[in-house]
DNA sequence: GCCGTTTTCGGCCCGACTGTTTTCAGTCG
């Protein structure tokens, strides 16, 4: 997937852009061709292969940005962006990174200190040469200094899981503050996205100052970055970044749709209103001085002549066309999933029994949970059938007790080995109610080898569903590259499912390839990969992911009731 | 650099906060 390789080229040759002081919307044309191609379900290659005229009916990519991915696509750099960095420091990129440094300071502490790397940025605030410049006052000085510790100590960008949770805590929090009337947690966290860079909430209040100065005293808050009469940016002790933001109570919708963004999504309304001679701002919708929607999000949209676009949707990545068109997907929703289809037990690598595992997933109102323990796990050596065998007793046994609420599925997760076999005998195989199939090594292969590997695994007439394709894990390992349109092809034509994956750390594949999984009309497959009970509600993520992807309920799995998912199995098995 | 039922040239989202600006530039979301 060279899209978001190219993209991250043309954000840099932005950032450049801006650095040597070249026009503004020149970079900002780059950022724009960087965003399309980052949400494009398609390989630029095989856009590109179409030709020119193919790159260039892409919006936002006009004769110079096609010339340009053209060109990557055959040296693997952009010649532009060599260009500039020929002339301008490597490390003012990542100067520029830091928050309130943007293109003229770094230029001109490049200039005046020679700073060209975070280390001489360090440098030169701590000697308090820095201070001499123009707009960098003793105070913003010290404010530097700590965003590049806390830099240091958090990684930019927190996986949905992790940052859900402290949101959702904090949020709690916030909505006990003295003048909170009403508060709710936005941004990218709203939109679902896999990772986010900051916790965005917006706050109703009659009271905007005392109640921002009060929400900065909470326990949680550990610096204050910004503080003003509307709005106010904060971190966290771990370095996660807060944003709060005070909206008059009757203009909550529009407060909503300014802080869940995405940015690019806004100013897509935003030119929207223009051409339909009205204006968005964060307070509603205005023509001339009078403002003609502000209370909710459905106003909002509405006065620009569309209606409400999920927050998961909000991306820029077609979804005003289809808003427009009237074309919105009736999105799959929480209360669709009937139960998990994937959990380990203590049988395999998992924390809890198959009792604490049934139970949590009855407290889910589940209808169904599929244990699929690894089937490498089960017993050593010769003993695998027969801890296989002990572990099918022990779950008739909970089904019986239980009468199937919820009923456990007899399942397995099974390697696929690097030539595409699968790591478990194939009584195993057959007898499992369920079979997954995943990597768990040697990854980082090339495309077209791990392409055969995953098609091989997938022909097995044992296996229902392809586990976490890409096997990316946040901070620990990139997405496997592979030819995933075959591959989901291939899964649609035998009639079997891959699976979208909501463990926090995984969240697979990322929302373009599940975009091109659910467009290719195979089964979709939810899932938690949960390694103890508490791990199950994670199946939100799965659902927030599925929901970016675009899924209906009609393809997904999960939302099958128990006999309908048991007749799937028994007819794809048949059909082999 | 892109784009066009306002435009093939002249626009390009909009407002909050910081700093030192007595009216605005830089940065951010």
């Amino acid at each position: 997937m060279s899209n978001e390789a190219i993209a991250q080229q043309l954000r840099e040759l932005a950032d450049l852009t801006d650095y040597v002081g070249d026009s503004p919307f020149k970079a900002r044309a780059y950022r724009q061709a960087a965003h399309t191609l980052e949400t494009l379900t398609t390989p630029i290659e095989a856009i590109a292969e179409q030709g020119v005229d193919a790159l260039q009916a892409i919006p936002g990519i006009g004769e110079a940005i096609a010339e340009k991915i053209v060109a990557y696509l055959q040296t693997g750099v952009l010649p532009k962006r060599e260009q500039l960095l020929s002339q301008v420091p490597h490390g003012v990129l990542e100067v520029m990174a830091v928050p309130g440094i943007g293109a003229k300071t770094a230029k001109l502490l490049h200039d005046r200190l020679g700073v060209r790397d975070l280390e001489s940025l360090r440098h030169a605030l701590l000697s308090g040469a820095a201070d001499q410049l123009p707009g960098l006052s003793p105070h913003k000085r010290e404010r530097l200094l700590r965003l590049l510790e806390l830099q240091h100590k958090s990684q930019r960008r927190t996986p949905l899981g992790f940052a859900l949770q402290r949101g959702q805590d904090l949020l709690r929090a916030v909505q006990q503050v003295q003048g909170v009337q009403q508060a709710q947690l936005c941004g990218s966290a709203r939109r679902m996205q896999e990772d986010i860079g900051d916790l965005d909430f917006l706050v109703a209040t009659e009271l905007p100052e005392p109640t921002l100065e009060a929400l900065l005293k909470l326990p949680e808050i550990h610096a204050v970055y910004a503080q003003g009469a509307h709005r106010a940016q904060a971190f966290l002790s771990d370095g996660l970044q807060v944003d709060f933001r005070a909206t008059p109570p009757n203009h909550w919708g529009a407060g909503l749709v300014y802080l869940t963004g995405s940015k690019a999504h806004t100013i897509r309304l935003r030119q929207r209103a223009q051409q339909r001679g009205l204006k968005l701002n964060e307070y509603g919708v205005w023509r001339g001085d009078v403002c003609i929607a502000s209370e909710s999000e459905e106003a909002v949209y509405a006065a620009l002549g569309l209606p409400c676009i999920p927050p998961p949707l909000r991306e820029d990545a077609g979804e005003l066309e289809a808003a427009e068109q009237g074309r919105l997907p009736q999105l799959l929703q929480p209360q669709h999933v009937r139960g998990d289809l994937q959990s380990h037990s203590n049988w395999s690598d998992g924390f809890n029994t198959l009792e604490e595992m049934a139970q949590t997933a009855a407290a889910l109102g589940y209808d169904y949970l599929a244990i699929t323990d690894h089937a490498h796990l089960l017993g050593e050596g010769g003993e695998w059938m027969t801890a296989f065998e002990q572990r099918r007793r022990e779950i008739d046994a909970l089904n019986e007790q239980y009468g199937g609420r919820p009923y456990l599925l007899d399942a397995l997760e099974v390697n696929i080995r690097a030539d595409g076999s699968l790591d478990a005998p194939e009584a195993m195989l057959h007898r499992a109610q369920l079979v997954l199939a995943g990597v768990h090594d040697a990854h980082g292969m090339p495309r077209e080898q791990m392409t055969q590997r995953l098609l091989r695994a997938l022909e097995h007439p044992a296996v229902d569903i392809l586990a976490h394709p890409t096997c990316r894990r946040y901070g620990k390992r990139l997405a496997n590259d592979a030819d995933w349109e075959r591959i989901f092809e291939r899964a649609r034509a035998l009639g079997k499912a891959v699976e979208i994956n909501g463990y926090p750390t995984r969240m697979d594949p990322p929302t373009p390839l599940a975009r091109a999984l659910v467009e290719s009309g195979a089964w979709v497959s939810l899932g938690t990969d949960s390694h103890a009970a508490r791990d199950l509600p994670a199946m939100t993520l799965a659902v927030g992911l599925a929901q970016r992807a675009w899924a209906t309920p009609e393809r997904v799995l999960n939302t099958l009731a128990r006999d309908a998912l048991l007749q799937w199995l028994a007819d794809r098995r048949q059909q082999v």
